[in-house]
RNA sequence: GCUCCCAUCGUCUAGAGGUUUAGGACACAGGAUUUUCAAUCCUGCAACACGAGUUCAAAUCUCGUUGGGAGCGCCA
């Protein structure tokens, strides 16, 4: 059996986002399930809209999303190097564009763009597929001359043949078939020497032994044009298999409005990659028993484009924030901290936990843990924990301290709490600090509820927040006092 | 305009001719639990796009229609 060689070959024009990373683990996942190798190739042949910058976006991202590689910029090895424009000043693609030129596959067009627009136009105008006639086709050698000495500039075009079908087998869906008179002679070398994607596509596939092609299913009507080339050069061609694209939530191209943002954008909202990864797996491949949560190592075990869906799939925010929720549940307080603490730094965000007690912390987001979907809620959900005067919600105010029903209740209770607190040496734990407040509400005959509310905003300020009891214990005694006594110094 | 791809609850999906009153998950609604918010558990809501055909039998196979997506660049 050979092994598995797939690759994500993105081209580094702006942000690296959901599509992208669906495609890349996707690759990724069958690699390491079939124990080959995943390579990253930069597809940098669009000399305008490349960018190093959004070359360093996609090693980011792929670093935060833990899609290790085998092969890829930064690594040497018997197929470097992985950055196109690179291997084409090596002259990888001019090369192979000269083979199918000697061999008849491949000829100089000397069309500018004006004149093969006309040509489009008017095919189109006619109901006829858009595509260009073929002139420089069938230029002879003299009229080759004759262009060349008016200093013209060729790009080279690859001969398509005129009529037969182009087949293939998609791994996905079967068989794809093409009538080939619909196809135009493509580009595959620019005016400028710089191979088109298609061709350059194809040579590095060859050349880096490619096994499977899986990639998103914009790329289905390019395959047969490919195929072409590989069987011109006499080449072996690889599996292919066209995964469904992720639309937005109204069923168009994923967008901006629609959370189409990149992916790094996503780390800066506190989404954890195995939450992304987690969720973006189950876009367009399922398991038969309908599992949902994956860590990383059960879906490298599981994975298998076998199970890979035909059918587009829309992205839905909603299920990858309740994933992401998961995700924070299922982690040890150390854990969570650790991201949390990662989080902050990744998004220099140090200012707002300037001075807050580490150890402290630590157990504060463990109260909150399960009310944490994202890691940016954490320090709305702790900071009262921290804070010297802490701020009164409204809401709490108006109806748990102050409202005509809750007032003389409230009133009594704080000063009843005080009162104990200061006098007595209370072990201040959240057991006996239950079995207190649960004490004064019999003793006074007054609803529970009625106890541990006022409480509750005289300590927090918020009407919601963990347990009580817990809450207090971790606030200990001296904040507890202080915050009551402030409390009813404020408002009674 | 031409070509290709796709079509099961609002969303992600299971489903390979009879095991299906179409299963699971998110979301939503209700309930239980609880000092609050969550979390958790339970219940409910809710789909085979349409029309022909093949067959004893179709969500499943075929064709057509409709809808959606993609491609048709000296972009990738």
């Amino acid at each position: 059996m050979k092994e598995v060689r797939v690759r994500f070959a993105p081209s580094p024009t702006g942000d690296l986002h959901i599509g992208g990373v669906h495609t890349a683990l996707f690759n990724w996942l069958f690699a390491r399930n079939q124990n080959g190798k995943f390579i990253l190739r930069i597809e940098d042949t669009d000399e305008i809209r490349s960018s190093s910058k959004s070359v360093q976006i996609i090693l980011d991202a792929m670093k935060w999303l833990k899609f290790d590689q085998d092969e890829g910029p930064g690594i040497e090895s018997k197929y470097s190097p992985y950055y196109q424009m690179k291997r084409k000043e090596q002259g990888i693609y001019q090369k192979y564009a000269n083979e199918l030129v000697s061999k008849g596959f491949a000829y100089p067009c000397y069309c500018t763009c004006q004149e093969i627009d006309k040509v489009r136009k008017k095919s189109q105008a006619n109901k006829l597929p858009s595509k260009y006639d073929k002139k420089c086709r069938y230029l002879t050698l003299e009229d080759k001359k004759q262009e060349k000495n008016k200093g013209k500039k060729a790009v080279l075009r690859f001969k398509m043949p005129n009529c037969g079908t182009t087949v293939f087998i998609d791994l996905i869906r079967g068989r794809v078939e093409f009538d080939n008179s619909l196809f135009d002679d493509f580009i595959i070398m620019k005016a400028n020497g710089v191979p088109t994607y298609n061709f350059a596509c194809t040579v590095d596939d060859y050349l880096m032994e490619i096994t499977h092609v899986l990639r998103g299913d914009d790329h289905i009507s390019n395959t047969p044009k490919q195929i072409h080339i590989y069987n011109a050069l006499g080449w072996q061609i690889p599996e292919f298999a066209h995964m469904s694209m992720i639309l937005g939530s109204d069923g168009t191209r994923l967008s901006k409005r629609h959370g189409h943002i990149s992916v790094l954008e996503y780390r800066n909202e506190g989404y954890l990659q195995e939450a992304l990864v987690n969720y973006l797996a189950l876009l367009g491949w399922s398991t038969e028993d309908g599992r949902q949560i994956f860590n990383i190592e059960d879906l490298k075990r599981s994975f298998s484009i076998k199970r890979c869906g035909a059918s587009p799939a829309i992205f839905d925010i909603e299920k990858l924030l309740w994933i992401n929720g998961e995700k924070i549940r299922s982690k040890n307080s150390e854990q969570l901290l650790r991201l949390f603490i990662d989080w902050v730094r990744y998004t220099n965000n140090e200012k707002l936990i300037e001075g807050w007690d580490i150890k402290l912390l630590q157990k504060a987001i463990f109260l909150e843990q399960e009310k944490i979907k994202l890691l940016k809620d954490i320090p709305f959900l702790v900071n009262f924990f921290f804070i010297e005067n802490i701020e009164y919600h409204e809401e709490a105010v108006s109806k748990i301290l102050l409202s005509s029903k809750s007032r003389d209740i409230a009133e009594l209770v704080l000063n009843e709490a005080i009162m104990r607190f200061t006098k007595y040496q209370y072990d201040f734990s959240a057991l006996a600090l239950e079995e207190y407040a649960r004490n004064l509400a019999k003793e006074k005959n007054i609803k529970t509820g009625d106890v541990f509310h006022p409480i509750r905003v005289a300590v927090s300020g918020r009407t919601h927040g963990p347990s009580l009891f817990h809450m207090m214990e971790l606030l200990g005694k001296d904040k507890i006092v202080k915050r009551i006594a402030a409390t009813i110094k404020k408002f009674f």
